[in-house]
DNA sequence: GCAAAAGTGTTATAGATACACCCATGG
DNA sequence: CCATGGGTGTATCTATAACACTTTTGC
């Protein structure tokens, strides 16, 4: 160990904390749990949990993401590292570093409340916690740098595919930016840019299904193996 | 404590590993260290150090870089969080989990061994290892992530000028690009893109200064408050 | 038939690219 | 006067934005 003693300082917690994104009826939900006990007792969370010894932050995260969101499947899923957070007081019992991850998820089955958990809810973004009643820790920010995040990266890689199910419509598509980006884009001109952008999506030959419940059935499409997007797709506005 | 306890897990030790980059001739480069101690000796590898117990990540990361670059002023210095490195085995000694940082530095001094470094030294980033001798660890992934997420950043972000003294010419500037992205850029449309983008540069109003040595003095800028670039200044043939 | 969503066409504008060319300086 | 880098002009092409219009479905 050449002069190490590993117990020498007060010892760090590793935890992962995960924002995890869906889309229910064009718009965009995030997974929350209420929390059960102390610090912040009943206050909303980010679902987490601690790294254990032998695992690295990516598989505690894709555990723990198994644990609440209650997805069989969970080995597929876009699970993106977005930073960490390690302000000495941002946990009031102890030193807790945490890597935080950002999740997309397709379909929402209900959630499930984990092990420290009083209960887990998707709730629609924007409108998940009162004014008057903050999320739990430094959960707001990472919760927002997520958000920016996930809006960022739909601009220059095809990484709204991973809202959607494996075979999915230019409209359901179209939604997922709009519900991210919170703002209308002209559905002509998208379906142009996306057709237009190689590996983005690529069509599934004669399959088509009625969206809405209304309107003329439309052409189905897979994701594409594209990581970067050449042009990118820019929201309008510059940055909200 | 609600029936923590602090010492029930083998400890993990939190480190900052630093990719710290300038511009020097034209050319990017990279600051490493020699490693004077097992494991890895006499490797070269990034700077970096322990987080103490009662200071951020950041304030680390901060720290080790004034200490390596010997410079004066490091709280102005563009300093980034890269991503989190936690894997099990990353260090044959111990858990260490590692966060990983992005410095971009303008000029250059000459660089001061820190206190477990044999010697720190600028290289020439793409000639900065033989190719039998990776870096130490995983920081030639570490190393490589760093330089992708600059490359990148260029683009939609005025990052640029964190590499350029508080005055510079385009010409200046364009080094930088040419220097990261390793392609040659048009300077008669640089010099557009860049005057055309609000808030990426500001002029100083009559200032001028030679640079090569030779040719007409250039105009002086200073670097602009705008954090984003609309629209953004795209590398030519997409990701290389 | 009507509303709704898919899909096609058209035009105007903005941005990118590729060059030609002039300007000011050191040697 | 020439090499070198700064700076301007311009023609061409491509991408985007805004909108009109047709198609196919459920009710």
């Amino acid at each position: 160990m050449q002069g190490y003693d590993k117990y020498a300082y007060e010892p760090f917690a590793v935890t992962v904390d995960l924002a995890v994104f869906t889309i229910r009826e064009g718009r965009l939900h995030v997974l929350l749990v209420e929390r059960g006990e102390q610090p912040y007792a009943g206050r909303r969370a980010l679902p987490g949990g601690f790294v254990r010894p032998d695992e690295a932050a990516e598989a505690a995260a894709r555990r723990e993401l198994a644990e609440e969101t209650g997805l069989a499947d969970v080995a597929g899923l876009h699970l993106e590292q977005l930073r960490t957070y390690s302000e000495p007081d941002r946990d009031p019992r102890m030193r807790i570093v945490s890597v935080a991850f950002t999740a997309l998820v397709p379909d929402a089955p209900e959630a499930q409340a984990g092990s420290d958990a009083a209960r887990a809810d998707w709730l629609p973004y924007g409108e998940h916690r009162p004014s008057y009643a903050p999320l739990a820790f430094d959960h707001d920010r990472i919760l927002a740098d997520a958000h920016e995040r996930v809006g960022a990266k739909l601009e220059y890689t095809g990484l709204a595919t991973a809202f959607c199910p494996p075979e999915f419509t230019l409209g359901e598509l179209r939604q997922v930016y709009q519900a991210v980006w919170g703002a209308e884009l002209d559905p002509a001109n998208f379906r142009r840019k996306v057709l237009a952008t190689p590996g983005l999506v690529e069509a599934v030959p004669g399959a088509a299904r009625l969206t809405g419940g209304r309107g003329k059935p439309a052409a189905l499409y897979r994701a594409g193996d594209a990581a970067a997007l050449h042009p990118p797709l820019l929201r309008p506005e510059g940055r909200p």
